[in-house]
DNA sequence: AAGCTGACCAACCGCCCATAG
DNA sequence: CCTATGGGCGGTTGGTCAGCT
């Protein structure tokens, strides 16, 4: 028996959002702050279920959302988060503050996943170093030896140390949180520039078909994001600060602007801070805690990552301790 | 031009966890 | 402690579109 469903079936709209609903959305956000979905349908007035809003704010709405497709550099990163911390994609997501959960996923799933298994064709012969289909690569030698266990493990440390070091050194051009570093505010479109877009989109294609119905406007928008995702306003965007502005003086959401890092860090990933407060919690056990999660308070303990010199100076015998 | 197929991605679903009462 | 509830997460689905035959 499971948990009842959050809300009633009955009468709930499912599919895509119009930008109606997503206007509705954003002032009751704007207004309320995000938080308390529960009461999101019957204050707003929208009829959709409470987890239906909250996801579409999170992965659509929220401010300090990239769209578009993804850079080398972030490719990378999810390549080896996703080797190090496997499919936790919202933990692998506050790493990548300006994307979505639900995007990397939607990556990997379309794109690396394919692009690793190509590359562990090629390797194959050599170890199971590539082995990522299945997530989490350091338990898939569990029936390995223990040293060659441990050579494994090595080679996983080194390439994550590799990769965050290198990620971090990136001349600090991602906003990684704990950098707090100014966000590069143009590849950041506030919830009022989503929206300016959504309506263009839709606008513009109820002015080639005014019958059309809203369901293929959401994938229209979808389709113009990616055309200025690289932060160049492009003519369709330009168009979208005009109702930017419009919309601004209807619901005075200049307030969304991610005005500062902590905003965004707070704003564009709650679950980051949240995962790194439970990793914090759990290094009072440290001592009982499997070397995975070990890894992770490693990677994410704060000192570690702001003092990054040190990130090359961890040595297997460090832990070695603990077997 | 029409049909087919695969890629893409927004949205949904079900489960889990934290927490208030 | 137990239960109900809200919120979060990961897996999956289904609609749309582009490319190919």
């Amino acid at each position: 028996m499971g948990r009842p469903p959050c809300c009633d079936k009955v009468g709930v709209k499912k599919g895509p959002w119009t930008p109606e609903e997503d206007i509705m959305l954003v002032s009751y956000v704007q207004e309320h702050g995000p938080g308390n979905w529960r009461a999101v349908p019957t204050k707003t007035g929208l009829r959709r279920c409470s987890k239906s809003c909250r996801l579409r704010w999170t992965n659509y709405l929220r401010p300090g959302i990239k769209r578009g497709s993804f850079t080398d550099q972030e490719e990378k990163m999810i390549i080896q988060l996703q080797a190090l911390l496997g499919n936790k994609w919202a933990a692998i997501a506050s790493y990548l503050p300006e994307r979505t959960d639900n995007d990397i996923k939607n990556y990997w799933n379309t794109h690396l996943k394919k692009k690793m298994k190509n590359l562990e064709e090629k390797c194959s012969g050599d170890d199971d170093l590539f082995s990522v289909e299945n997530g989490h690569n350091l338990s898939s030698t569990n029936s390995t030896s223990r040293g060659q266990w441990e050579r494994t493990l090595q080679a996983d440390i080194n390439m994550a140390k590799k990769a965050l070091h290198s990620a971090l050194s990136l001349e600090n051009s991602t906003p990684y949180i704990k950098q707090e570093t100014p966000a590069p505010v143009s590849t950041y479109a506030s919830s009022t520039e989503n929206i300016a877009r959504l309506l263009q989109g839709w606008m513009r294609s109820s002015s080639t078909n005014n019958s059309e119905n809203s369901k293929t406007s959401s994938n229209n928008i979808a389709t113009t994001d990616s055309s200025s995702c690289d932060g160049t306003p492009s003519a369709e965007s330009k168009g979208g600060m005009v109702l930017m502005e419009a919309l601004e003086s209807l619901f005075g959401l200049e307030s969304f602007e991610p005005s500062s890092s902590d905003q965004l860090s707070q704003t564009a990933s709650p679950e980051g801070s949240k995962f790194q407060v439970e990793i914090k919690k759990e290094e009072n056990t440290n001592s009982q805690l499997p070397l995975s999660v070990m890894l992770e308070n490693w990677l994410l303990d704060e000192n570690t990552i702001q003092g990054k010199d040190d990130l090359t100076s961890f040595s297997f015998d460090e832990t070695a301790d603990l077997f």
